[in-house]
DNA sequence: CTCTCTGCAAAATTTTTGCACTGCT
DNA sequence: AGCAGTGCAAAAATTTTGCAGAGAG
């Protein structure tokens, strides 16, 4: 996994003058330990078991402070609740229509398109989202 | 634009056992009328000045169906409301992290990309949503 | 020691649901 | 006439906020 190490998430909180603080470690590390890409619930439930006073109103936080110094991302599958992953490597998402599954993909050819995006609309592109849908082979 | 028309959309509401209603056409008509990929907010507002009597849950109500019935696309670009969009015909979206617009994009050369999804993970691809992010030209 | 962070509860937002009444077909 | 659809209000679900006390630097 490219996740960041603790020390380098340490050092990337600080210089954006951040806390290091062990729920934010805990949060972190519990996802970027997991391939689910879990919502707030999931990794609520999950971290709740190892730290019984974790909180809701905590994860969030964090999660926007972790989204905003680009050490995780939130994906949109379109479901009711965001997702969260720690990979912060060049990828993209399928999410199975059948389990609600999401899986993540690399290597994609994409760089035409962002050329072709920029040309066609003359917004000079910071970042993009691909998100996929079909029926995983567990569910075909 | 390549929206339905009148008639098309009657057709494919009774072709799927749902009637046809004002409330259901006017939704429609507005939203085939703009390309703002208005939210269900947006959508309400202009639509209360024709139709004081339209009401949110009509709203979500009437999208679930358009939806379901392929005649309107909900987009979720991370913000906290859904987006919908009439046009069914292949495109993508970029949008303003300045002003928040939302932009067609056409013509993207996305064939190798679904190839190489279905190769590298097994899925096959129903359908995919791609976003992209960055300063539009009004905003630069 | 200061000032940010946590945890709780309450609030805000978006979307969904239940139900009596309306009105399409 | 029958039954799906509308509108209202209340409920549900997710996320945000305020504040007192705890803890990182």
């Amino acid at each position: 996994m490219t996740c960041l190490s603790r020390q380098e998430l340490c050092k990337k909180l600080r210089d954006n003058g951040y806390k290091v603080t062990p729920q934010r470690l805990a949060i972190y590390e519990e996802l970027a330990g997991t391939d689910s890409h879990p919502t707030a619930e999931a990794l609520f439930k999950k971290l709740q078991r190892n730290n019984p006073y974790m909180s809701f109103a905590t994860i969030y936080k964090a999660m926007g402070i972790l989204v905003k110094i680009g050490a995780v991302r939130m994906l949109n599958t379109g479901e009711t609740s965001s997702r969260y992953d720690a990979r912060m490597d060049e990828h993209y998402h399928v999410q199975c229509t059948c389990c609600g599954r999401v899986y993540d993909i690399f290597d994609l050819p994409t760089e035409k398109l962002t050329q072709a995006v920029t040309k066609q609309s003359g917004v000079k592109i910071q970042n993009s989202d691909f998100y996929f849908y079909g029926i995983c082979k567990n569910c075909q």
